[in-house]
Order: C-alpha cells, then sequence, then structure tokens
RNA sequence: GCCAGGGUGGGGUAGCUGGUCAUCCUAGGGGACUGUGGAUCCCCCGACCCGGGUUCGAGUCUCGGCCCUGGCCCCA
C-alpha cells in the first residue's frame, strides 16, 4: 500500500467544501478592499528564498536540482514570489499595488498540530505604499478576512523600532539572541544573557517594554523615536475602523527586512502552533534588484484557521435524487439536465436497481425525488416527492423543476 | 534533529500477564423486495504498518524502520 507523503493531507468533498467556504470568505474581504488576486509559480530558484531569509533556511526547504542544472526549491512562503513577480513584471504599475494571494506552500519540518509539509497561506501584499494609512489597511484587511471566516482571535500591533532602540547598542548575534528571549518571554534566561554581556541595565527597559500596553507607556521606556508619529497615526486609524486589537512591543517577528509596524494574531485551541496571521512593513523588493519599494503585507495560515474554527457549517443547496426504471431512463436523463439547468444539484440513481432500493437511497441525502418509470415515461410526467413531508405529486417535468426551485407555479400564472 | 504516546477490516474498537477459526459497532456490496423511505432480517466483503530477532508457536515480547498524534527546536 503507497503512503501518502509525510505531512500531507488527502481532503475528501466534505472537508473541500468546508474549505472552499472559508476560501471563499477570505477572497470577498480582499475583493472588498480593492485587492487583486495573483499566482507565482509552486518552485522557484531557490536563491529567491535565501536573499530573502539567508542560506539556513536551505535545510527546511523541498529544494531540488531539476535536469537542467538549476537549483529550484518548492516555495516555503509566498511574500518573496510575490515580490519577484513585482520586480519582473510590475514595476511600471501604478502605485499602490494591491494584491491577494492563496496557495499552497511547502516545508521540510516536522509535522505537529497546525504544521504540514504542505500547507496553504492566504496572504496580501500592499506594494509601493509607505505610510500610516497602508500600515493600518493591512492590519484591516488581515483583520477582515479572519473575521469573514468566522475565526475569534486577538490582533496585537507593535513596533520594532522601540526593541531595536534599546538593544542599539548589541552586536548582531547578542541582539538576536535576546530578541529570541524576548520572543518566548523567558525572562530569567533573558536577564542571565544580559548579565553575561555586562548589559544587566537593560533587563528593567525591556521588561516594561514588553508589558506596555499603551504607546505613552512603550515610548516612555524609549524615549520618543523616529516612527513614533507614524505608529500614532496608524493606532488611531486603527481605532477609528473600529478594530478590536492590543498592543504588543514584544513582537520580534524574525527577519532584517522589516522595517517598522508589525502585527501577529493567535487563536485559541491550536495548541502549540497558535498564530494565524503575521505580518508588517518591510522593504524586500532590493534584494530581487528591483527599486527599494516600501511595502507591508501579511500571510495567514489558512490550515491553522480551519483548525481553529473546527466544524464549519456550509450552506446547503437542494439536493434531488432522479429515480428511473429502465422505461424511463432517457426521461431521467432529461429530468436531470432540466433541474441542472435551474440550478439545482441533481443526482440520477444509476444502480439499475429496483426503484425501492433507489428510494431507500435517496432518502438518506436529498430534499425531492424526481421518479420516472414506465407509467410516467408513457405519460410525459413525472412522479415528484418531497421527501420531507413525504407527499408525493404527479406533474408535468416544468412544475416539478419549479418547486424543487422553491417556486409555485400556478395554473393562474400559466393562462 | 530531540522527547513522549500510539499504529488491529474503509472509519471506530476488543484482544496486548505469547497458543480458540481475532471481538463488536459502523460503513460498503448483495438479497428478502420487477413501482416507492432512513426500519428489520439474512448473506457477503474486509484488518493485526513494514522488516529482522526470541520462541515449538508472535497482533501480543524484542530491535530497527516508516507513519500518526502532541510537545521541544525552528517558525520565513
Amino acid at each position: 500500500m503507497l503512503q501518502r507523503p509525510r505531512g500531507t493531507r488527502d481532503f475528501l468533498p466534505h472537508e473541500m467544501e468546508a474549505r472552499s467556504e472559508v476560501e471563499g470568505r477570505m477572497r470577498e474581504a480582499a475583493r472588498r478592499f480593492g485587492y487583486g488576486q495573483v499566482r507565482t509559480p509552486a518552485f522557484e530558484e531557490l536563491e529567491l528564498f535565501t536573499l530573502r531569509s539567508g542560506p539556513g533556511i536551505v535545510n527546511e526547504m523541498y529544494s531540488f536540482e531539476d535536469k537542467g542544472g538549476r537549483a529550484l526549491a518548492l516555495r516555503p512562503e509566498l511574500t518573496a514570489p510575490a515580490l519577484r513577480l513585482f520586480v519582473n513584471e510590475a514595476r511600471v504599475l501604478p502605485k499602490p499595488l494591491r494584491w491577494y494571494y492563496v496557495d499552497d506552500c511547502f516545508r521540510y519540518e516536522r509535522p505537529q498540530k497546525g504544521r504540514y509539509r504542505q500547507f496553504w497561506q492566504f496572504g496580501a501584499e500592499l506594494i509601493g505604499a509607505d505610510s500610516a494609512a497602508a500600515d493600518a489597511e493591512a492590519v484591516l484587511l488581515a483583520d477582515a478576512a479572519l473575521r469573514a471566516a468566522g475565526l475569534d482571535y486577538e490582533m496585537k500591533v507593535g513596533h520594532l523600532a522601540l526593541l531595536r532602540s534599546l538593544l542599539a547598542d548589541l552586536d548582531e548575534g547578542a541582539r538576536r539572541n535576546v530578541m529570541a528571549l524576548l520572543d518566548k518571554r523567558e525572562m530569567d534566561a533573558l536577564g542571565g544573557a544580559l548579565d553575561a554581556l555586562g548589559r544587566g541595565d537593560l533587563l528593567g527597559p525591556l521588561r516594561e517594554l514588553v508589558s506596555a500596553t499603551t504607546l505613552d507607556e512603550a515610548f516612555g521606556v524609549t524615549g520618543s523615536l523616529p516612527g513614533e508619529g507614524r505608529l500614532r497615526a496608524t493606532a488611531g486609524l486603527l481605532e477609528a475602523a473600529g478594530l478590536d486589537f492590543s498592543f504588543n512591543f514584544g513582537i520580534v517577528r524574525g527577519l532584517d527586512y522589516y522595517t517598522g509596524m508589525v502585527f501577529e494574531g493567535f487563536a485559541a485551541n491550536l495548541g502549540a502552533e497558535n498564530q494565524v496571521v503575521g505580518g508588517g512593513a518591510y522593504r524586500l523588493a532590493h534584494l530581487f534588484g528591483g527599486e527599494d519599494t516600501p511595502s507591508v503585507g501579511f500571510a495567514i495560515g489558512f490550515d491553522r484557521v480551519m483548525v481553529a474554527l473546527g466544524e464549519v457549517p456550509v450552506p446547503r443547496r437542494t439536493v434531488v435524487a432522479v429515480l428511473s426504471t429502465a422505461e424511463g431512463l432517457e426521461d431521467a436523463f432529461r429530468a436531470a439536465a432540466a433541474l441542472r439547468g435551474a440550478g439545482l444539484r441533481a443526482e440520477l440513481d444509476l444502480s439499475g436497481r429496483g426503484l425501492g432500493a433507489q428510494m431507500t437511497r435517496a432518502a438518506k441525502g436529498a430534499d425531492f425525488a424526481v421518479l420516472i418509470g414506465a407509467r410516467e415515461a408513457s405519460a410525459g410526467v413525472v412522479g415528484f416527492k418531497n421527501l420531507a413531508t413525504g407527499i408525493q405529486e404527479t406533474l408535468p417535468l416544468e412544475e416539478a423543476v419549479a418547486r424543487a426551485a422553491g417556486r409555485e407555479v400556478s395554473a393562474a400564472a400559466d393562462r
């Protein structure tokens, strides 16, 4: 027996219905913000991702050499491909560009709850905008997409300048170490690390900063900084938009290209992998040979959203089972076509079994049964049974279709 | 890469202090039923993750691998 590769999943029709439903709601949110969808290749030059994230991530990627000797990788994320697309083909489009995407990504990691080797991201990039308004729009779209999906979660907004200003004197390695400990809120280990650096004086301010819940508290720790005005303006816009959010100045975001405002969202019931969205303002285009273009974007972990949502109620369409004997089979196909033409879901019984067996099957999943045996076929009518009420009538096909579609066709209207 | 727990018909399970034809539910197929409801009854289908070891004998003990679940690391 062949197994599916580790960390991948199969989706049956009922799961795909739920996923499509949620995906559709997120797409609609993006559309309403004026974002258009982009799609990039499932694999790219390996260098695209190492330029963005450093050579270390090769170990976490599905990288390979193709038959032409090219170093390629399955995309581990979608921001770099989107910016590559921008640099390749869209530099001259009027800015800002509003793009969104929903696609699968691949990472060679140990699977756990909400983490798979093939997973889907929904994200957006606002390219070529450099303002408080742009920052606010990205946060608001992320929130709109998650809310539209039906998710209850917590939005945290921060800014990298504050932490960076406190750590400005530290060298690269020390700063990374301190930020990693801060990210995990391991304050004891953090104190030890700072003492070892001879910077025990930083512990107090860092502690204050990460626990700050207002802008005044946070800038009280760091003093005024470039970017303060923009962050205050962004916060004002988010509040004006009625967004439910809180500040968190301990948000680290792994990479250097983030330039200012950053945000993350967390949902309950997700175990260790509870972050459902991450994003912020960044500059990436110049790494791929474009102009230094300020952008802001985010990515939502679609699979985690699905896990957090649990059962997703999917709007159910009317199902009509079409039953027939051998004499009625041709008419049954005609009836099914008419039902489908009216937008209904018509399921022909293909079993060739007795009508009793067909009715048994129909009763399990259908709302109505249209029945055509020798009698109906020769009379040019159909049996139309409401499976909820058990009432069966003999009707012309058009009227049966109209009944199933929820419209009453009165004799008076026909005259 | 590390840790813990786990893998028995399609799904869910019992057996797990070696030895009955491996239990039950459900799903699926057929029939009772050649024109009408989810019922009932009968029949059928179908499993010990893979490989090595111990043993007269392994689903059961043991080792390795693969996979699953959760956690660590990482998290772009």
